[in-house]
DNA sequence: AATATTATGTTAAATATTTTACAAAGTTCA
DNA sequence: TGAACTTTGTAAAATATTTAACATAATATT
């Protein structure tokens, strides 16, 4: 958003570069599929819509991928990215506030695919607490310390509550030890700076939208 | 995100600008529903988590909204945020695939509260199409032309399909003449320099912050 | 009325990111 | 084997964004 959500230092890695880097395994993983073996640096940035010197720079902050004059095989590109993103374990996410959105969240592949479970769901409502979803109990969000404390390190919150109570929600992810934080509520968050916070507001999204429609884009 | 995804042009207005005045004005709401009848951009700042330098930067791309020595009027403030994102109207939109993500975003409150009508519902699933929710009846993704054709100018679609279908959907509804579009497949479309898409991508989102989890943020 | 104080708006400097340009390294083909 | 061709990796240049610094304008105070 979006927008600079990270700050990073100089040499440091751009945090669009994560991005992108995020992108281009989608597009390797799709190519991989119908059995594309290697893949040049154009091709890739044809398909991500960048330019092909970006996916080079981007990469070469890493390493050295490809061969040249010939370009990046295909699987090992996708295995050094999914290295570099942390992807090649498991990680236990819990979600705050099974509203709409939060059920949808629950019900979307992507994260599985990924290797993001959601381990435990909390609430405050307590008409929703004890009820179940998918085999999993929506617990209350009072408990979320004692949860993670009894199941083991969970390093990703999920926040889907109202924009009043996500400041108190994060506090409690982070007294629970939770490390990063994907935050649906719109309202940016006061958070210690070793906290990885990444905010999705989608009126936000809408209202630039509506900007770039009435400016035009050019 | 988050990322850029409008190209910028010497001495046009950031994009993360325009993300930030969309932050501002939730801001601004909050505090004016509280009774605050005047903030400076250093109080504005504290609660958007950024720089005053860059609250007065990002509003002085638009005129002079403040008076020196005082700060800023909230509600002239408001209005002048709202008046540039082009708020100040109502915005028909329609949505491309009703599954859980799609559903959630019809019951999401945020859209209409800010003036984005969800007005159409379409679906490629037939066993959908013709079915309801919230009064809106589900069409065919076939129909989405002759809807707007009817239903009068329509800017902005909203999709939600699956990857593979994204780039017909988006062609569909450029060709109802939608000129804005969020997207929520996971997949870069090729579109027109003259739409305005921003996307969305929940996975990316969760492998961005699996790579500061693994990387530290420092 | 003059002075001190406050907070904006803007120019200039610093920093970050993207683009360009090109050397280096590998492959193919004569 | 060597020349032509391809494509990577990166140093340098260009561009964009953020931060700093400060002049300006309004208010409050004595």
């Amino acid at each position: 958003m979006p927008r600079k959500a990270i700050k990073t230092r100089s040499n440091e890695i751009p945090y669009s570069t994560v991005v992108r880097l995020a992108q281009y395994l989608k597009i390797l993983e799709r190519v991989e599929a119908v059995g594309t073996l290697k893949i040049s640096s154009n091709e890739l940035a044809k398909e991500a819509k960048v330019n092909s010197f970006l996916v080079r720079k981007d990469l070469s902050y890493f390493g050295e991928f490809g061969v040249r004059g010939v370009g990046y095989e295909t699987k090992l590109l996708i295995t050094q990215i999914k290295k570099i993103l942390g992807l090649n374990k498991e990680r236990k996410v819990i979600l705050v506030g099974v509203g709409h959105l939060g059920r949808a969240l629950l019900g979307y592949k992507g994260f599985a695919e990924k290797g993001f479970k959601i381990v435990g769901l909390f609430d405050s409502d307590p008409a929703k607490v004890g009820t179940k979803i998918n085999d999993l109990e929506i617990m209350s969000v009072f408990t979320v310390e004692e949860y993670v404390k009894k199941k083991g390190p969970i390093s990703i919150g999920i926040i889907c509550v109202p924009a009043f109570s996500a400041q108190f929600v994060a506090n409690t992810l982070l007294a629970a030890g939770v490390k990063g934080i994907l935050n649906f509520a719109p309202v940016p968050l006061s958070l210690p700076p070793d906290i990885i916070c990444i905010n999705v507001d989608l009126t936000t999204n809408m209202e630039v939208i509506s900007y770039y429609l009435q400016r035009g884009l050019k």
